[in-house]
DNA sequence: GTCTATATCGTGATAGAC
DNA sequence: GTCTATCACGATATAGAC
């Protein structure tokens, strides 16, 4: 039998999730967490010791989340072509299950230094990924623009976060109700997949 | 004879909008803001009242800064495709002199939903924008690709405010130190004009 | 206007009964 | 393991002397 969570464990650790990435370390409150968490404060650092503890572990459960889970994407049996899509399309679904997670990670590693980044070891990952192999090969071949591959995949996760880490301003400048903020972001899919390819062939 | 702002009143408000920008409001300890300013706590108050009011005066400013300061830009005398390096070029100057501004107000703005926003009519400095005018001028002749504006100006400022914003991930991932950083910018701001200028005329 | 001292309150953390 | 009560401290804010 499979270890299993102590339930008020999993409540505690789930709600921290939620108030924390909405929040952030400075912004959330121990009490918030325990009342989303339908417990008493107490039980808070019965499990978890302190805010501190508490937090750090939520953080680097949120960084892997939002480093990691791309990966297995990147590493597909398919062209860097067809998987430009894929990753936006992946970004795009994890973000709307997940609005507050990418802003929640980048905030805390300015304030928190890069000491967390070096647990998860993000580089090599993202560096000896299929995808990057493939966008090296085809620049060797001269069949796309030679270019550094970092810039590539910079500009797919800015083009398709960018915007919802500033939702409430885009939505507010380009006076979008939720419908038509989900046809925005959609056409912008379709929008990011094409620059980033186009530029690549067209040279 | 200009009304001359008190100096103390200066120096609080240049140690405010340091302290904020960095820390942002729930992370800002009004004890730093003074220790800054190189004035006492209480001179705070005497000032500005409350930490709230303090704040509210920096946000406003800073959303201004953010938004307004492009704005001319993008109702000079010269072709869309001619702003569209300058625009970032500007980006890139201002991020690189207020690293923290955009990620402050993103923040706030998140945090103190909408409020702020209808304050600063951007919406329709933006979309009245001769920028935007002439871009749509030119979907109409069907010399560029017919899409929403909104999503050429949001690709822009994606792809160089971005970066910024993860800077400390980025200089990570990939192992930039402080001048290859630089060299870094240089090469993405030719990468995001090109890419929004390409997608726009090859279609 | 500027300082020191202090009030007031919110928050993280602990003690101890059950 | 879970609760109530309480501590200890830090942060905003104010009072009052100069």
């Amino acid at each position: 039998m499979p270890e299993t969570v102590n339930d008020t464990e999993k409540q505690i650790f789930d709600a921290a999730i939620k108030v924390f990435q909405r929040k952030g370390m400075a912004g959330a409150r121990m009490q918030e967490i325990a009342d989303e968490a339908g417990i008493n404060k107490s039980m808070l650092h019965y499990y978890f010791r302190s805010k501190e503890k508490l937090f750090r572990q939520i953080f680097l459960i949120s960084l892997k989340k939002f480093i990691g889970s791309v990966v297995p994407l990147l590493n597909e049996q398919n062209t860097w072509e067809q998987k430009v899509p894929l990753i936006i399309e992946y970004y795009a679904k994890f973000l709307t299950e997940n609005p507050d997670l990418p802003f929640f990670v980048l905030s805390e590693i300015r304030n928190n230094a890069e000491e967390f980044l070096s647990e998860v070891k993000i580089e090599d990952i993202l560096i000896n990924s299929v995808f990057m192999e493939q966008l090296k090969n085809d620049m060797g071949k001269e069949k796309i623009r030679r270019i550094n591959p970092v810039q590539i995949f910079l500009s797919i996760i800015s083009g398709i976060i960018f915007p919802f880490i500033a939702k409430p301003m885009v939505k507010h400048v380009a006076k979008l109700d939720d419908n038509s903020w989900n046809e925005f972001i959609n056409e912008r899919k379709d929008i990011v997949s094409g620059m980033v390819i186009n530029y690549l062939k067209q040279f």
